[in-house]
DNA sequence: ACAGCATATCAGCATATGCTTATATGTTCA
DNA sequence: TGAACATATAAGCATATGCTGATATGCTGT
């Protein structure tokens, strides 16, 4: 039961895009390619709960897509490039828009991010 | 609000995602990325009843993924290479693993598939 | 026109999903 | 230690999703 290096099993890659097939994490995802992000930056740039926020990580981070770091009081959520599903990851978010406006946004709204 | 060639909406990739995001349809446009199936094939292979089938490929279609051409008495589907959404799909789909072994088992259990 | 097959649509149901509020856990700093 | 903040988890709810069975529509060949 061989697979190619790229491939990916069709119940594994299923639900990877199934995750990504949400808006909000599929923004949330383009983001971190940039930049690493704590959660109380999602929280301030999608308009949802912290509580809607940590379960959509949750997601991400249970099928291998993102990990975290602790850094004092914060958790640091970044890509995991060690996931066999990185590539595929990487290849979708090349066709997404840049979501850089969003944070852009609440810089000028004066809601700077902190987490610093 | 000028999107680049490659770019697509993330309204309209996040739903083209949660489509492909169920194992019956993105098995189902795996196995259009090489041949164009009728209904009946898709019943025959996976194990769901003829409407689910009809549900499923109308979603794709709606969203313009596939497009039907009628011959005769039967409905074939195929990729719809003209649709801004073909690009990305195909990436995702180079990931997948080949789904022509489930053509070839029906073969094999002599339940031959027909609409030729 | 009608029987038979292929496909689409409708209605209803069970489960999945995403959200909120409330609460628990973990960290910092005075 | 305790207050304040960051994050995670639990419970509950409304909506979305995928399926089935029943029925409608469309085509073919007699």
């Amino acid at each position: 039961m061989e697979v190619k290096a790229r491939e990916i099993e069709i119940d594994k890659a299923s639900m990877v895009l199934k995750l990504l097939g949400d808006k909000t994490r599929l923004s949330m995802v383009k983001l971190l390619e940039k930049n690493d992000c704590c959660v109380c930056e999602f929280v301030e740039i999608f308009n949802v709960s912290q509580s809607a926020i940590s379960q959509h990580l949750r997601k991400l981070r249970d099928l291998g897509l993102v990990k975290e770091k602790r850094k004092g009081q914060w958790i640091f959520y970044s890509l995991n490039q060690d996931s066999e599903l990185y590539d595929m990851l990487m290849q979708v978010l090349s066709f997404i828009p840049s979501q850089d406006e969003r944070i852009e946004k609440l810089v000028e709204q004066g809601l700077r991010i902190r987490c610093e």
